[in-house]
DNA sequence: TTATTAAATAACCAGATAGAAATATTATGG
DNA sequence: CCATAATATTTCTATCTGGTTATTTAATAA
């Protein structure tokens, strides 16, 4: 986080932005171990098609996500695979939080 | 990324959408290199003072801050340090693309 | 006590956006 | 060509939220 331009920072903010909706973090779950069609995300998901292929599109337009088309059917998979990074980053910092809460309830 | 819960994914999207706001991710660039009053944060950022209130404490509340008062100043600073790490990914991950767009529009 | 300063909170507004429904596009098969 | 299936796009609406202004709270000093 050195010398972060203004236009850079901008551009992190909004690549977290995009992870930071529930539904399309599901997406990118549901897309950890491979590529999927849109249908099986609908599936997977619960939510609509449209809903699915709007928030795929937001994912593509950033580069976190590419397609295959074969078809009818559309692949979507990760291409940006630093997001497993960054959801393992979080995670990991969010339980050892939640440790250190009970660990602090247990000591009140 | 494994076995995420549901609420576990909701709390790591939430996190995600606290880093996701330009503000925010300024206001934490300012905090890097240690701690700074509220006033200093708003002079560095240029936003309104109210409005770096409610950020730091959303950032707060979630654990990504804490704070320490010292009379009349208020100081904070990052609770969370994973949150560098998150930044310098995505930085690291866009400058990344950003090159092959320039190599791939060279090509072109 | 009163005045002053720093920070937090409340109330409001305007813009953004997730979701749903309808429609359009694209590809395949008959 | 037409029908169908998968996906994308458009439109609309309800909700959310970032920013501003005003007010409140808290701490210090006179």
């Amino acid at each position: 986080m050195d010398k972060l331009t203004d236009e850079l920072l901008d551009h992190v903010a909004y690549r977290f932005k995009l992870l930071g909706e529930p539904m399309r973090l599901r997406i990118l779950s549901c897309l950890k171990d491979g590529e999927k069609c849109v249908q099986d995300l609908v599936e997977e998901t619960g939510a609509g098609q449209a809903n699915v292929s709007k928030h795929l599109s937001l994912l593509m337009n950033d580069g976190v996500v590419n397609r295959r088309k074969d078809g009818l059917h559309v692949f979507y998979f990760i291409e940006d695979e630093t997001i497993h990074e960054l959801c393992n980053l979080v995670c990991d910092s969010l339980e050892k939080s939640t440790e250190n809460m009970q660990q602090a309830f247990k000591r009140s």
